[in-house]
DNA sequence: GCTTATTTCTGACTATAGTCAGTTTTAATT
DNA sequence: AATTAAAACTGACTATAGTCAGAAATAAGC
């Protein structure tokens, strides 16, 4: 699954669900060190922030030398991922598992977005160094790690879309995947805008409704239904 | 407009529209050796890729020490923009321009996003990293460039769509502003997807088209209008 | 024109991500 | 247990973005 090393992992079998057992001295010095290293990066990145951190302490608060460090990781993006990717998905699964089931889907996917907001709002600093790399990943070995969870995010957003269509409030013809995939492209726009300075958390909240309202309603003209009241504010960036 | 070196540019009364007249030595010398230092920017980095080129180099090829390079841009990255925000306006004017104008809005958009792809297409490498430093730029001073341009981007998209509305092809009560905003993610995520290798090109144009479909016609059942074929295929991974 | 003040320039210097040739540890083979 | 092979580890080293104290250029005051 994650296939750190890279080089020199010949584990038996893989470890297709519980990750197997710990066979030689070698395996479980190697499992132990990675450990270590996510953990030291993830303590000091939390308390240093990304780029206050260096990676020579990394690799003293880990007990090892720098150029293991390099061994385990690419680079110092890397460890970014390694350290963030197993709690962005716990946040996303936390936050499927809490979602008001029975609200309205625009809700439901509010409730999603929420979390992931909550999250980041606990260190900016972090997201944006997260966020820089997610969208352009420096070690292209990185690549299935960052498209597993980005397949995950979407099957969780997909899931209220679903649920939804069920009910029949959703056109049945809709790919609820291509669905999913929208509307985190207009949360993921609004989030950067957010973490860029260029409106507030407030102001991302309400926008972030009304995008989503926007696409659930779609933009064509239904002779049918003209009534809704004029959508509120555009975006509005500070001077 | 640009504000480049931020400190000491006291220029009489700012250059509201032309930019206004030499003026003494020092203007002139710090314009020139601006000019300078972005052409030789922008050369090198097309010659050989954003990382291959060093700020020494860009230094030396505009006649110019380290410390001054810094002085004018306060890093590598921020090169990027100065070298590359005029290109990009450039490119959404033209394509602003060149719209087919009575097509439907679904193509008036993609002929609009068409031409970023073909400008993108010319460099990967550099295009990478044109999108990472705006999506997340490292130095404040730049949130103003990065929001002009972004509001010029979307001002262009929202264009069509207010030609649309305008014939009544959208529904009247609807933001442009906003939708546009809406429409604008939706390319952004899958360009990243694509920069990012998780499609080819071809997959990303199609993607893109149904994309923006869903998003003109909304997820909502209207019991109206149920007649549509089922969307194509789901974005494909590369394993 | 000479003196002083201000701005602009500069390259030696610093900090840090990442490398690599050599060493140590583990495992396999006899 | 000794030998050999393979894997994992290491820190001195390299490359490069960015700094800063002083030098040079320009402008202002006399």
């Amino acid at each position: 699954m994650s296939e750190t090393t890279g080089q020199k992992l010949r584990n038996g079998a893989a470890n297709p669900a519980s990750p197997a057992l710990p066979a030689g001295r070698r395996e479980r010095n190697k499992r132990e060190k990675l450990q270590r290293i996510v953990a030291s990066a993830r303590k000091l990145f939390q308390k240093q922030g990304f780029t206050a951190t260096t990676t020579q302490e990394i690799a003293q608060h880990a007990e090892i030398g720098v150029g293991t460090l390099f061994l385990y990781a690419k680079s110092k993006e890397d460890l970014l991922i390694l350290v963030f990717r197993d709690e962005i998905l716990e946040i996303v699964d936390r936050a499927h598992e809490s979602c008001p089931k029975s609200a309205s889907l625009q809700d439901q996917l509010l409730h999603i977005f929420d979390a992931f907001l909550t999250y980041h709002q606990k260190d900016l600093g972090l997201a944006c160094a997260l966020i820089k790399e997610i969208t352009i990943f420096s070690n292209p070995d990185r690549r299935e790690d960052v498209a597993s969870m980005m397949d995950k995010i979407f099957t969780r957003i997909a899931a209220p879309i679903e649920r939804a269509q069920a009910r029949g409030l959703i056109r049945s013809d809709i790919d609820v995947r291509r669905a999913a995939t929208n509307v985190f492209a207009v949360y993921y726009v609004g989030l950067v805008g957010w973490l860029g300075g260029m409106v507030s958390l407030a102001e991302f909240r309400t926008d972030l409704a009304t995008a989503l309202k926007m696409q659930i309603d779609g933009l064509q003209a239904t002779p049918g239904q003209m009534s809704a009241k004029p959508t509120t504010r555009t975006t509005t960036r500070r001077s």
